[in-house]
Formats: C-alpha cells, sequence, structure tokens
DNA sequence: CGCTTCTTTCAGAAATGTGTGAAGTTAAGG
DNA sequence: CCTTAACTTCACACATTTCTGAAAGAAGCG
C-alpha cells in the first residue's frame, strides 16, 4: 500500500502512468459531482501539472483526445472561471491555467445558482399560498436556500482566514 | 405578474396545469445541478403534493410516464434519503414520502462525498510529495474539503436554530 | 504578404443514457 | 390455494451526449 514514488530518475513512465491514475480517478469524482467528462479530466490534469498550467498539445497527448476536445472542455472551464487562458509569448501555443482560487470561485458560482432556485421556489410559494400545506413546504425549502446563501460568505471568509493561518511555511 | 390560483373551485384543469409547470420548473433546475431526470420530476411532484406524498400510479399519471420509469426514480431517490416509502395500511399500493428533513439529510450526504475526495486528494499528495508544486496544490484543496466538512455541521446546527426561532406561528 | 503552426468550428459516428412494454414477483382478499 | 392488484426487473428502442476528423480561421515569422 505504499507505491509513492521512490525516487524521480529513470521511472519517467511509471510516473507518467501514476499521474494518469490519479488524473482519472479524481475526474471520475467530478464526474460524479456532476462535471461533464471532458472538462473533469482536463482539470484534473492541470491541477497534478507541476506549473499548474499545460498547452493544448500537451493535454491532447497526455489525455489521448483530439485538439478538439480539449478546446470545448477548455471553453466550458473558463467560462465558469476554474481555469484562464494565457498567450505564450512568441509562440501561437496557448497555456491553460488553473487558477489558485479555484474553489473560492466555484463556490460563487454556485451561488448564482442558489439565486435562481429561489426565484423558482417563490413562484412555488405564490403560487400554492401559505394556506396550504405544499406552499408551506415549499415556503421551507426557499428560507433554507436564503439561508445557505447568507451562509456561504461568512464560509468563504473563515476559509480565507483559516488558509491565512496555516500559511506561513 | 399575480396570477395565483384566485379561488379553489371549478379550476381544476387550470390547477394541474399550473402545478405542473411548477413542478417542471423545478425538476429543470434539478437536473441542471446534476441529478437525472425522473428522479427529478418525482421529487417536485412530491414535494408539490398537497400531503407531501404520492401513490406510484398518481405519479406515473401526474408525469405522464409508465410505471417503470417510476420504480426506479423512487429507488435511486430512496437510496439517497430524499423520499421514504410506507405500504397503505389494508393495501398493496406504496406511499411515497418526501422527508421534512430532506435538504438537511441531502447535505449529510454531501459530507460523505466530500470523505470520498478528501481520500482521493490524500493519495495525490501522498504520490507528489510535499516538496513537488503540484503536490502542494492538492494539499489545498485537501485542506478546503477538510475545511468544508467541518463547517458543514456547525452551518445545519446554525439552520436548525433558524428555523426554530422563526418556527412558532 | 504568404507560409506555417496552432486552435476552433462543424457535421457526423460512436458511446451513453433514458423510458417503454412485457414478463416476473410479491402479497392481499376471496 | 387461487386470483388479481401493485410494483419490479429486464431487454430493447429511441434520444441525447460526447468525441473525432476535416476544413476553416487566426497569428507569428520570414
Amino acid at each position: 500500500m505504499d507505491d509513492r514514488r521512490t525516487d524521480n530518475r529513470t521511472d519517467g513512465d511509471d510516473e507518467a502512468a501514476a499521474v494518469s491514475r490519479f488524473v482519472e480517478r479524481f475526474a471520475a469524482q467530478l464526474v460524479q459531482a456532476g462535471m461533464a467528462r471532458m472538462p473533469a479530466r482536463v482539470f484534473a490534469a492541470l491541477l497534478s501539472s507541476e506549473q499548474g498550467s499545460l498547452t493544448s498539445a500537451e493535454l491532447s497527448e497526455q489525455l489521448k483526445v483530439s485538439p478538439a476536445a480539449v478546446s470545448g472542455a477548455v471553453r466550458y472551464l473558463a467560462q465558469v472561471n476554474l481555469v484562464t487562458r494565457e498567450r505564450e509569448p512568441g509562440s501561437r501555443r496557448e497555456r491553460y491555467h488553473v487558477r489558485g482560487d479555484q474553489w473560492h470561485n466555484a463556490l460563487l458560482e454556485r451561488d448564482a445558482f442558489l439565486r435562481n432556485w429561489q426565484t423558482t421556489m417563490q413562484e412555488g410559494v405564490e403560487q400554492f399560498g401559505l394556506d396550504t400545506p405544499q406552499g408551506r413546504r415549499i415556503n421551507d425549502t426557499l428560507e433554507f436556500f436564503r439561508f445557505l446563501e447568507k451562509e456561504l460568505g461568512s464560509l468563504m471568509q473563515r476559509w480565507a482566514a483559516h488558509r491565512a493561518e496555516h500559511l506561513d511555511g
């Protein structure tokens, strides 16, 4: 159960295979959580890369997929603010970076989600009225989402504090 | 913008149609959030039902799908603790109930999720080692998940308190 | 300004998911 | 017990999603 890398010489293939295993396992869990497969694989690969960034060609080769697939995945990831795209100076290559504050941003996206849900619940409450069991039940749900939205802010603040505290070295 | 039900007589069809619109809209948002379509529709329908419970036949008719589809959806929902199944006394019918503490339970499920992720991240950290950028980056993610898990507990406590406070009548 | 390299777009093939009908299983009620 | 109502399981058809290959579109470099 102790197959961590023993030394970092001559075992380039083993290393690559080990990285791939981690990437695929992590990607699978992201998929379980609702992310599309290719974006999940790309994100996991970037997270596991030394610099936290890879080019389209590198992703294409490592994941064994066409450049077209990488293109689509990256477009999505950029849209939801999980990666940024940067031009490599003096080249047509583009590098895709994972952001240091990835999860923070992902959580904030979730926040927008919550607002949509609240709108729907609000309409449900108005439709049924608070004098019906359904109306009250849906209103409970609405309250819960409002509560969650409010809490997310302070939660991220506590995370920032926690991280600063444990940062130094 | 004020098309709530005006009175509760003679407009059974309009009412049914309005309920259906709400159910489908809510279900669509659950799907967006990653839930499969049929479980989402069933859950939304139960939430919108007067008693918070419906039989298989009622669901089948209201959602215009086969009993088989309902069966599969309910199996999933029961597995993730979003509904419970009860036998109607003196009948072969079964009623499916939404639990009053649905979201609470859903969150707790999410908790189990987080633990799986932590295991994967832990393996990643061991694989790369904290002396590599990747290792440190993955470790950050691990820390974030640990933080989230810890926070979820107190968050649900605050929710319980908040709800008790606004309960009375 | 044209050549070359890299990325994107798009139509279609392959894989995956989703719901149905029919047969099977369980248990109430005569 | 046998009948019958209700739910479940399973194989298959249909729909959707996902990835590819080919061609077009940008942008560096001579």
